[in-house]
DNA sequence: GATGAGATTTCGGCATACCGAAATCATTGC
DNA sequence: GCAATGATTTCGGTATGCCGAAATCTCATC
């Protein structure tokens, strides 16, 4: 067991829990996956006899040690190479994903560790997300999320967890960008929007923005 | 039509054909490609129905235009490939060709041509094999077997068509290499094998060796 | 012109990974 | 405590790509 389809899904659970832990189910699965429950299901009842999860009918998923060495081996490979895809290649944020997708099976470890040197061995991606090291060691900062900022906080921006490159590009001529320093001005009631100071000026930050952007605590 | 496996089988006819032009037989391709006769059987008549090969029952396989143009196609992502590895990564000409023949079906046409576009878009693999340009160009040397060459034949060598590593150190270190310039010297009666005068010596290089390497006519 | 060797094709089967429909389970609301 | 709802699982089925064994074809030889 150790099929790309066995990667994609221990990959999944482990993204699930990688900001905030909480056990996954098999249709959060599916619907992250793009694929019918039943297969799910099916799926996941190879993995566990594989020892990649434990999993009794009914209830959650969740990575054993092994599965989550497996998933931590694939985020590394996922992350560097859409660092070297942006870095070397000239892709923007929003085009590495897809390519990532279809490399991060198809490179060998000692091809993946040479292009991780080619760039210094990077220790997070374009996202801010964290490169897990070859020893399966992740390194993740301590970090607030700009939503449940308290008034008055400074920090620096360690995680933009935006996929869409209009509001990416939005972020970044705001003055937000990966360890861009900002402070909570303010938080608008009912709108829930927050008012952010930056280098360069004030931005207002919608709920769904603040609630993608993470500071250093 | 366009699965890995039919790159697979395109790339392996284009090859048969490739320095020397015979069409290919079934047994032949499958003995290539290390599958059953009944697969191969099978698979080129779904390359048949997809218009990428000609086959009628019990007869030889030939590339239709459009077979051709994916076979030209996956030779240029591998030979890109091995070259990229080679001098950007570290690999010796043996360790290339299992990276490439995965990589070669997972890259991008963009990614591809932006490493291409980094090495300088090389004409050549490390072997000496043309690269096949972005239109399916591909230039191919005048190139004469050493095996076949004239006594008093003079030319630089411009393909060396061993994979094996220990015969490939071995012409490394006797001044046989690509661009070196070679003087066919003599030919030994009965041991088939040949007398060249290279840059900094003679070598004396058998019969096998001799069919594998390839000088300007 | 028949025959037999060797290549080719056909056939039934297997593994992986997917699907929709139907059956089953767990839990919430009454 | 029970029914209904929504999630989960089971079940039959599909596509791809592979295999070995059996059937079939081709062609050289006699």
């Amino acid at each position: 067991m150790q099929s790309t389809a066995a990667e994609d899904y221990v990959k999944a659970i482990y993204h699930h829990t990688e900001w905030q832990p909480e056990p996954v189910t098999p249709s959060q699965l599916a619907a992250r996956l793009g694929l019918a429950n039943s297969t799910v299901t099916e799926m996941v009842k190879k993995l566990a006899a594989a020892g990649l999860v434990h999993h009794r009918p009914y209830g959650a998923i969740e990575l054993t040690r092994e599965g989550a060495a497996l998933a931590v081996r694939q985020v590394r490979r996922h992350r560097v190479v859409e660092t070297w895809l942006v870095e070397r290649h000239g892709y923007d944020w929003d085009e590495v994903h897809d390519e990532a997708e279809i490399l991060e099976h198809a490179l060998s470890d000692r091809l993946l560790d040479s292009i991780a040197a080619s760039l210094g061995d990077p220790v997070r991606d374009p996202h801010g997300d964290p490169i897990p090291a070859r020893d399966g060691t992740v390194t993740r900062p301590d970090a607030v999320l700009l939503a449940d900022a308290q008034l008055g906080h400074e920090g620096a921006v360690v995680r933009i967890a935006d996929d869409d490159p209009a509001m990416l590009r939005f972020l970044a001529e705001s003055g937000v960008a990966l360890d861009a320093a900002l402070a909570v001005l303010g938080q608008k009631p009912y709108s829930g929007s927050m008012q952010v100071r930056t280098a360069t000026g004030t931005v207002d930050l919608g709920p769904d923005v603040a609630q993608s952007i993470w500071l250093t605590a």
